[in-house]
DNA sequence: TCTGGGGTCCTAGGACCC
DNA sequence: TCTGGGGTCCTAGGACCC
């Protein structure tokens, strides 16, 4: 039985979310029709265009290239912060939408998912499912949707990439070699910026070029991924809308630095923050950690890390944190540092851990602090409480924390 | 010139075991 | 002295996505 599934993406959704919101207020302009951005903060130097409007686009600006790039080709360009409570509500509130729909939904991101109609179809076509939720988005919420229609995911994703914005398009099956062979290899999902080069030196420009090319050989030069990429641009993909939130794999947290440091004290006192930040998130998860990963990324983007695995699994602040120092110390070479990240990975749900024999939760007493700061964090907001060594650092991480707190 | 932060998955190489 | 192969686990790094 053929599939009948949809990707619906947001047309330049942080942008569009921010000029519907800032409409509401009254603010006299439409900031989808003027050269804007919506970007990170250049004094913390995080300064990169997370969305562009259509204008800012013509200009050639691009979505991850600094704000300092995107001025330089449009002087009148206006820049937005981020605001990740806004964005969240207006995803919950297309979402809701889709709900009238399907309760087969995935969430690829903030911005796109994933719907499988085919046991909701109840004697509708599912071409005029995608027009209503565009119509409906546009009428309701005030923004505009891609809708891609297909049999699969990567097809109905590759389809909703099509012309925009405000746009339904199909590509099945019988439409790819119309429809996706033509379009250059780096439009194909999975396809990044290191790949194109690679394929480009085997004389493969296009999808259709790869679709054509030997898979074996794809599979010797690439290993899975050739396999992978030969599937994708073939259109085969017969991975399944997911719909229930899976426990994460990792979780981490990051900073850059608005000042490269040069001192494993000032390190430290950055992975006590982000360590406090990693291990709330993990307990608010109900998970335990096996491994703690530190990254540290040099002045010039060298990025280091180094892991550890944990004697057991654990969600305890002063454990994750004693850790994280230790793998700090030895690897770090005295160089300037410009972002400091730990992650925790190898997690394990804690209502299974409690069952296994080997497994053991850390000391109780821990256990207990590390419970009452949760519960003043989650009552009275991340900030109300924390240790003395992450006072003087607390405006560098302020902002994430401002998003973990909702 | 300046270059985010959150993730997932894969790979190559080394340690170690039998 | 010189030497196997299979398997698992761990590590560091890198690719990709939004």
């Amino acid at each position: 039985m053929e599939r009948q599934i949809l990707h619906v993406d947001v047309n330049n959704a942080f942008l569009s979310w921010t000029a519907v919101y800032m409409l509401k207020q009254g603010y006299p302009i439409d900031i989808r029709t003027i050269p804007s951005i919506i970007g990170g903060d250049e004094e913390r130097r995080s300064g990169v265009v997370l969305a562009k409007s259509p204008v800012a686009k013509k200009f050639g600006i691009v979505t991850g290239e600094p704000i300092y790039f995107a001025r330089k080709k449009c002087n009148k360009l206006e820049v937005f912060p981020v605001n990740f409570e806004l964005f969240n509500k207006y995803s919950n509130d297309l979402y809701k939408i889709f709900l009238d729909y399907t309760d087969k939904i995935e969430r690829f991101s903030i911005d796109e998912c994933f719907l499988d109609l085919t046991h909701f179809l109840s004697g509708k076509k599912l071409i005029d499912i995608a027009y209503e939720i565009n119509h409906r988005t546009e009428k309701e919420l005030g923004f505009t949707v891609n809708v891609g229609v297909s049999s699969n995911k990567l097809l109905a994703k590759m389809a909703s990439d099509f012309e925009k914005p405000n746009k339904v398009h199909t590509l099945y099956e019988y439409e790819i070699e119309d429809k996706m062979w033509p379009l250059p290899v780096s439009d194909l999902f999975m396809i990044g910026r290191k790949t194109v080069p690679k394929l480009y030196n085997l004389g493969i420009k296009t999808i259709g070029d790869l679709a054509k090319t030997d898979k074996n050989f794809l599979m010797n030069k690439f290993g899975k991924y050739g396999l992978m990429m030969w599937n994708y641009a073939n259109g085969i993909d017969e991975s399944e809308v997911i719909e229930k939130q899976e426990d994460p794999k990792s979780i981490g947290n990051s900073v850059t630095l608005p000042h490269d440091v040069t001192s494993i004290e000032e390190i430290e006192k950055i992975i006590v923050a982000l360590c406090e930040q990693v291990a709330f998130r993990l307990r608010k998860c109900n998970l335990l950690a096996n491994t703690v990963n530190v990254q540290l990324r040099t002045k010039d983007f060298k990025d280091y890390s180094h892991q550890k695995q944990l004697r057991c699994a654990t969600s305890s602040t002063k454990e994750i944190l004693e850790n994280a120092k230790q793998i700090c110390v030895e690897m770090y070479k005295k160089e300037p540092i410009r972002l400091v990240g730990v992650r925790v990975d190898n997690l394990e749900n804690r209502e299974e851990t409690q069952l296994s024999f080997f497994s053991q939760i850390s000391d109780e007493k821990q256990e207990k602090i590390d419970g009452v700061m949760d519960k003043l964090k989650n009552k009275y907001g991340y900030n109300s409480i924390t240790r003395a060594g992450k006072l003087d650092v607390q405006g560098i991480v302020k902002d994430k924390e401002k998003k973990i707190k909702k």
